[in-house]
This record gives C-alpha cells, structure tokens and sequence, in this order.
RNA sequence: GGGCGGGUAGCUCAGCGGUAGAGCAUCGGCCUUACAAGCCGAGGGUCACAGGUUCGAACCCUGUUCCGCCCA
C-alpha cells in the first residue's frame, strides 16, 4: 500500500469487527505449522489438553495466552515453532455427564445401555459437544497447529496407551494386587490418591470400650469411624506402654459382634501419647490399619461395600448405609454401656474429586504402576537441570511429593477410556498383550475375557509429549519436536500430570519431556477467591472476550502474570488494557493521518536528518526492545508487558507524537516532515511487531495497513521480532533538560491555575553551554508541549521579579505573568518545594556526616551522594534566591 | 502436625542491599483537529510487628502475628 490517504480508520477500534477474520486468515495462510525445510532452531510445546466437557475458563485463557506468547515469539524469532494442540477424554467426568444425561433423557443407566452402546453414546456425545472447547481457543488467537490435533482416545495414542502398559508389565512395573484403595461409593470406581480432596471437618472422637477376653479389665480405643469396629480385627498398644505391656498376646471380645481379636504391640500406629494409648485395627478400611495388620498378620475383613452399604460380615448391620451404621453402632454401644464418651473433634475427610462424596477405603484388586523405580530418574533429571521449574520454589514441591511417592492405582470401574490389555481365562490366568491373545499364556485356555477396566485418565496424559508426536513410531515429528521446549501449565497438577510425564518421558524416550516448566499462578476474582460455580464469581474468558476484546484479555492475563503470584482478575483493568488496545489504534490512526506523500524507499528510519526527538524515540524504542526480550527469556511476562505498554503509551503518545506535530504538519520543511513520518512509521512497525505477541489482532490489523515496501512478510505473524541494536544515550541526555523544562512549565501551569489556553513566555536559564544549546535549537518542543508564547534562553543571571519559576538539574524556568499568578500563592508553592528538597538533602547530609559510610560504601555510591548533594544545594540556593526575590516584589 | 508463598499508596501489584514505584481509584484543570476508552497537573506509604546483621534494610537473618495454598 503505497498510498495512505484511504487508510483513515475509525475512531474507536472494534475488536468484534477485526479478530475473527484475521484468525481464519492466519490459519488457512499455514502460519501455524512448522515450516518443514527450514532446519533453524526449534520450539515446541504440547498444550495440556482440556476435558472434552470442559468449557473454557480463566485457567484455559491464561495458559493459552502464555503458550501463545511463547509460540508467537518464537516463531517470529526464526524459531522452528510448534504448538501441538488436543483435548482429553477424561473418564470420570466424561462419563458422569452422558449418564446423567441419559438419565435425564432416556430414563436409562449404562448398564441398561449395555457397554458397547454406551460408548457409542459418549463418541456421540464427543462429536457434538467435544471440540466446543477448541473453539472457544481460536477465539482467544492461539496460534497451534490445528493440523496435528490430538485425542487421548486416537487410535495412536492409544496404541501407545497400550504399548507402554504392556512394556511396564512385561518390566515389573506394573502389576495387580490386593490392595487399599480410596473407593468412591457413587462413581464406583476407585481412585488414586491425588483424585482424593482432604478437607478438615468437624466430627467427633468416640471413645469405645473393649473387654479384655479373661480378665475383668477393659481397652478404651478412640475412633473418627466407629461403624468400622464391626470390621476390626485387632486392638494395637505401644510395646513399651507400662499400662498395656502385659496384655499383649491376649484378645478382646468386639463388641456387638462378639468376635475375639487379638490385642498386639505396634510402635507405628500408636502413639501412646494420644488418646488412651489403645488403638483400634481395621485393616479394610483405613489405610494405616491396613499396613499395620500386615505387620501382625491380621485378618482383612471387609464390612462396608462397593455402595457403602454394610456387608454380610457386619452382622446385625449389614444392609445399612456407612452412615446410618454409624449411628446405630453408637446408639446400641451406648446402650451397653460401652461408649465412655465422645468428644468434638476435627478431622480430615476425603472426597472424590469429582463427585465430592466421602471416599471409602477399600481392599480392592487392582492394577497398580511401581512408581518409586520410576521417579528415581525423573527426581535425578531435575537435580540435574535437564528439566527446570520456574518459578523454581515448585522443585521443592516436585521432590517433597516424588520422594514420598506411593503406588499408582491406575485401573477405574469405568467404561469410557483406554481398556486395560489384559485377558484372563476360566482359571483366572493372566495373559497381558498388545492384542487380544487366542489362547491363556499358561493353560493355553481359548476362553478368555478381557479385563473390564479402563485406565486412569492420567495414565494417556502421562505420556502426553510423545505420544502426541507419533511414539511409539519413530517420527519425523518425534525426532525434531522431543523433548519439547516448555510445559506451561498451573501448579495444580504437578504431581498429576508433571510429574508423571516426567517419569513416563524419562522411561519410555530416554530424556525429559520437556526443557523448562513453567507453572502459572492461579485466576481468582477480584478478592481472591477461588472462581467457583457453586461461589458464582465465576469470569468466563469468553464474555470478556466479546466485551473488551481477546487482546485486551489477554494483555490483562500477562500483565498480572507475575511469578508466585495469583491473579486477581479484576474487569477494571481488562477495561483498562482494552483503553490501551485503542490507543494504538488511535497513534495509528494519527500517523495515518499524517502520512500523505510517504513512500518508503529502502532508507532506514535512522538513515535520514533526524531531529533531536526523532534520536530520542528511536533509542527509547531500542530500549524498550531490550527490556521486551530480556523479561521474556526470562518467562517475566508481566514486566515484558509494562515494558511495552509504557514505552507505546507514555514514550511514543504522550512525547513522541506531540513533539512531531510541528514537522508532521509540515511546518519545518519537507525534509523535516519526511523524516518524522519514517520515524513514526517505524516505531509502530517495530512497536507492533514487540506487541504482536501480547496483542495478535490489533496489531495484525494495523501492521497491514502501514506502508512498509515491497519487501515486507504477508503478515505481521511470520515478521521478525525486533532485536535491540543499541541505544542513542547522548540523545537520551540532551533531552533530559528539555522534558525536566517541559514538565516544570506544566506544573507551574496546573498548580498556579493558568489556563491552558493562555500562551505565556517562557525563560529558561541553563548553566552548561550545551543545554543552553539544545533549548536554543528545540525552543519548539517547549512551544508545541506547553502552549508557549516565546522562550527566551539566558545564561544563569537575573530574573523577572514577577515570575513563577521551576528549579530542575542545572536549569531554571520562569513563567513571568505579573497579574496572572498571585504572588503569596507562588511563595507558598516555593516554600513547599524547597521544604520537600530541605527534607531530601537532610537525609544524604546524614550519610555523608557518618565517616563510616564514607569509608566503607563503595567509592560510586559515596560520589553518587555527593552529586545529589551538590545538585539539590544549588537547586535549594536558587529557589531560595526566587523566593526572596518574590518577597521582596511582593512589598513594592 | 510438616512444608511453601505472601502481608509495600484506597484497590491490584512491581521493586528484593544504596534518593519508596506503576496501573486503577481520588482531587484540580482541559471538548488542545489521533484518542474524553483522551490530555495536563496534584495529593496519598513509620514497606505487618519486634529484634539482629550492615556505613546503609521494604530488600538479608531470627522471632511474633495474620492470610492463602499444598502435604499428612
């Protein structure tokens, strides 16, 4: 576009208009997918993949926008860049939400469905509602590459899903056993430890007592659960307790069951400190107990079901709920007379994650994966370095949970995800296999049926970074994009999800998955409370998406990722970035304006006559450059995101702009006008091209419009990011006196009441030759800033009498308005300055009075206080100078 | 009970050893032909508390306290 003048754009600009189109454009362009020659360096990250049900919340916004920003920069930087997008089948959830709606529909469970057309039911299901979600993210701008989707469930990846259970068996790591297991009593299905939410609830001690079978004496055991005494199977003591010593051997008479039970010493599970010293044993149902009855030999009594309801080995009780039991078991041992009494007291209960009820612990057979032979090496890595976490406090996290870590229960009672592989005969033999086997690997058996159980959701998404890349094929894409660049994802799901990647990447590819892990802070509303559906504070991305626009969210999102942080997500600032949005429209739109008869020729902007602005600008854009870069290798996205913001704003609008007015307008010559019109168009190219990141649309939008040459890329999303090639300091230093001018006439202007409108001569007075030069040569940029009738520039000398005056750095500025500013009004503003810089000086007098401090600080910071001093000294003897001055015109 | 993070302007946060900062909000002044979603200016903080280290502490150390999260 050669031509400017058709290129006035409105005065608001409307995001609704702009980003969908540019989103299709980018995505049939190819933009997003690695370029295939190119052998330059590689970037890659797979997003955690969102449920299937899931809709599109702050969590998903905030890692998209960082994932995006991330790719975004990459890509331009010359990277070869992935972004592998995909979702997750999710089991649990999946599967609640098309029963329930079968329920609703149909009137029909699963079970009346039967399993294979259940399943058909849940891909239905998929295919209508599963990629709302994906959609939501193209509404956002994430720049994945939609060609190399994936799906836990795709036939590739659950052939890997399969290959590495098969190898783990095949290696001992994972295998089947009789084990406790947290057991949901709705879902059906057990769960693994981290699917378990701990929360502390009041509830009561009871105290119950147990007669010593052969003895008149009796036990007093205190528990959380008395319903579980009916599957009790042993009362423990401390070996070394006096009270007890000797009745260890001996055996107790349950209560209401009459069972007998032997009393045993145990120095783990008791504590003879707390309570009575005696503890119950119930090894099917509480995890501690069950360890402890291995330790004795002690019998596994299963008293409470898969529903939660008592079973026949409850006697009396079978048939109740876990619950109801409770309150009979208490009511008939009071009865007894074997309740001694029962305190309030406050314990830890865990639910499902995903439905919420209580968890029962159950001994249950189930498949399990070895997991501390596997976190050996991922622990090892991360000491290493291979992998790092930023912030780098989640290491801590990561060790603490992988040195501690149990076995993983990964078999669910579910019918939606990956079957387990593996086959069992009339005799119960086990043939595991990568297919369905003809024949029982140890009788040879034809009649085979396979496991009923699917894997734990987690188990797909362990494997996630390479099973997405094409594993276990050997892949171009494997080979060119693992281990990937960045896992960006929330702290959240460390342990589910990092952790096991980690684990399964090291085994499986022999490296880590992934080079660095960043992890970002949780969203909360605007006081910090967790966005909830129940709490009703819940800000969908979308919504602030069509009311402010997707680049304002997600400037929003990186301006408040700090690190360690959480997001107080407040719709003030969003509004507040969406200001900002338009305010580059609105530069753009002034330089559109100004424009008329620009052609770029070849010439850098830096090439031609500048002016002093002109150096100035383009050195405060190196810097912003650099700080842009430097905050970004660094995962800072919030000071990349004020770096920008602030140089765009408060550099280029508020100075650059009205500086360039006078040339723009023509008024100094063609030359002049040129050069300003490359400047400014360089500055947005390259201002534009630093946001294309933070800000895909709008900056997409304006960059096509600005005449950059033949030469130019397509699109701002394939440009290059801007590289810092150095700052212009002496332009910096020689505007310096003339802002510090600008800022004192204005000041004197808002706090004397002069209006705006009133042109009022100014006199500046400079002690250096050369500042006294650059106000001689730039006395225009005072005129254009502070709507100056004349500037007159002097040696330090005499002054008006009558003139409000600003004291800066070696300059002085005077607005002589004798009957436009009220002279006492003008003593009292002095006389507030000057104790403002009396208060400063006081303080590095102190400094510099302690010998200590001039002895033992090192020599720059000592002159550099004593710079300060000289300089608020003089600055202190003018100001005293023009306030007896004004005194003394005061009295005439 | 163990661990981690945090308490800085009215609000949200940055700064993490050398003169306390930003955005929003507030107050005053401006419809100055890019933008009133704007411009100019101003006010506002014993940096949770108490000790210590240091010439010097918001920053490092110790303790106290409050808040949040994770694990048991």
């Amino acid at each position: 576009m050669e031509s400017s003048s058709e290129n006035v754009l409105d005065k608001v600009y409307d995001p609704g208009s702009v980003e969908p189109r540019w989103y299709e454009r980018w995505v049939k362009a190819g933009y997003f997918e690695p370029d295939e020659k190119s052998e330059g360096p590689v970037f890659s990250i797979v997003m955690p993949p969102p449920n299937i049900t899931g809709v599109l919340h702050m969590g998903h916004a905030v890692t998209a926008t960082i994932e995006d920003i991330l790719t975004r920069w990459h890509r331009m930087r010359g990277y070869v860049t992935l972004w592998l997008p995909g979702t997750d089948h999710a089991g649990i959830a999946t599967q609640m939400v098309v029963e329930r709606e079968l329920m609703e529909s149909e009137g029909k469970s699963r079970h009346d469905l039967g399993r294979e057309a259940f399943l058909q039911r849940v891909w239905d299901w998929k295919g209508t509602y599963g990629s709302r979600i994906t959609e939501q993210h193209k509404a956002l701008g994430t720049s994945c590459d939609w060609s190399r989707e994936r799906f836990t469930l795709d036939e590739g990846l659950s052939t890997a899903v399969c290959e590495v259970f098969v190898r783990l068996y095949e290696e001992g790591l994972v295998y089947r056993a009789d084990r406790l297991i947290n057991w949901c009593t709705r879902c059906r299905t057990a769960l693994s430890d981290l699917e378990v939410e701990h929360e502390e609830q009041k509830g009561s001690l009871w105290h119950l007592i147990y007669p010593v079978e052969g003895t008149d004496r009796k036990l007093v055991v205190a528990t959380t659960r008395p319903e579980t005494m009916l599957g009790d199977s042993g009362v423990a003591v401390h070996p070394d307790d006096e009270r007890y010593k000797d009745l260890i051997g001996k055996e107790v008479r349950l209560p209401l069951t009459g069972r007998l039970i032997p009393i045993v010493g145990d120095s783990i599970l008791v504590d003879p400190e707390f309570g009575s010293g005696a503890v119950k044993v119930t090894p099917a149902h509480d995890f501690n107990d069950f360890e402890t009855g291995l330790r004795h030999g002690l019998e596994q009594i299963r008293v409470i079901d898969d529903e939660g309801i008592v079973s026949r080995e409850g006697g009396p009780y079978a048939g109740l709920d876990r619950f109801e039991a409770r309150e009979k078991v208490v009511e008939d041992l009071q009865k007894a007379g074997l309740l001694e009494k029962v305190e309030d007291y406050s314990l830890s209960v865990g639910g499902c994650q995903r439905c919420g009820t209580v968890v029962e612990p159950t001994l249950s057979l189930q498949w399990f994966v070895k997991a501390d032979v596997l976190a050996g090496p991922a622990m090892e890595a991360v000491e290493k370095g291979e992998t790092v976490f930023i912030p780098r406090s989640w290491e801590k996290t990561y060790f603490h949970w992988m040195r501690n870590i149990q076995d993983w229960c990964i078999s669910r009672q579910l019918w939606w995800g990956h079957r387990i592989p593996a086959w069992y005969c009339e005799d119960d033999h086990l043939t595991v296999a990568r297919s369905a086997p003809d024949a029982c690997a140890h009788c040879g058996s034809s009649e085979l049926r396979q496991d009923e159980d699917v894997l734990d959701t987690w188990f797909s998404s362990a494997l996630w970074p390479f099973s997405t890349l094409g594993w276990p094929e050997k892949t171009r894409d494997l080979e060119r994009f693992y281990p990937t660049s960045v896992m960006e994802t929330g702290f959240d799901i460390i342990f589910f999800w990092v952790a096991r990647m980690m684990m399964m990447g090291i085994h499986f590819m022999g490296e880590v998955p992934f080079r660095t892990v960043y992890l970002h802070a949780m969203v909360r509303d605007d006081k910090g409370h967790k966005m909830s559906k129940t709490r009703g504070n819940v800000i969908d991305p979308l919504e602030v998406t069509e009311k402010y626009g997707a680049d304002a969210l997600r400037f929003t999102l990186a301006a408040m990722a700090g690190q360690g942080r959480d997001i107080k997500l407040s719709l003030d600032r969003v509004a507040g970035y969406q200001a900002f949005a338009n305010k580059i429209w609105n530069a753009a739109r002034f330089a559109f304006m100004n424009l008329e008869g620009y052609a770029p020729d070849g010439k850098e902007a830096w090439d031609r006559p500048l002016d002093l602005a002109d150096r100035w600008i383009l050195s405060r854009l190196d810097h912003a450059i650099k700080h842009a870069n430097g905050s970004l290798e660094d995962y800072r996205f919030d000071d990349a995101a004020r770096a920008v913001y602030s140089f765009f704003w408060h550099e280029l609008c508020d100075w650059y702009i009205e500086l360039s007015k006078p040339a723009l307008r023509g008024e100094l010559g063609e030359q002049a006008r040129g050069s300003s019109q490359a400047v400014l168009v360089h500055c947005l190219d390259v201002a534009l091209r630093l946001l294309h990141p933070f800000m895909p649309f709008v900056t997409e939008e304006i960059w096509q419009k600005l005449p950059l040459g033949e030469d130019r890329p397509e699109s701002v999303v394939i440009a290059t990011y801007p590289e810092s090639a150095g700052r212009d300091s002496a332009s910096e230093a020689a505007m310096a006196p003339l802002i510090s001018a600008i800022g004192g006439v204005r000041t004197i202007r808002g706090e004397t009441g002069i209006a705006p409108k009133i042109e009022v001569p100014i006199i500046v007075q400079a002690s250096l030759p050369h500042v006294r030069e650059a106000f001689q040569s730039y006395s225009r940029y005072l005129v254009a800033l502070t709507n100056a009738e004349s500037v007159v520039v002097e040696d330090p000398g005499e002054q008006p009498p009558k003139a409000a005056v600003h004291v800066g750095e070696g300059i002085e500025v005077f607005v002589p308005l004798e009957g436009l500013i009220d002279i006492s009004e003008e003593c009292r503003r002095l006389e507030g300055g000057l104790e403002k810089l009396q208060k400063e000086l006081q303080g590095l007098e102190r400094r510099l009075s302690n010998p200590k401090f001039v002895e033992r600080a090192p020599e720059e910071v000592v002159s550099s206080v004593r710079e300060r001093v000289a300089v608020l000294r003089e600055q202190q003897d003018r100001l005293e100078q023009n306030l007896s001055r004004l005194k003394g015109s005061r009295e005439n």
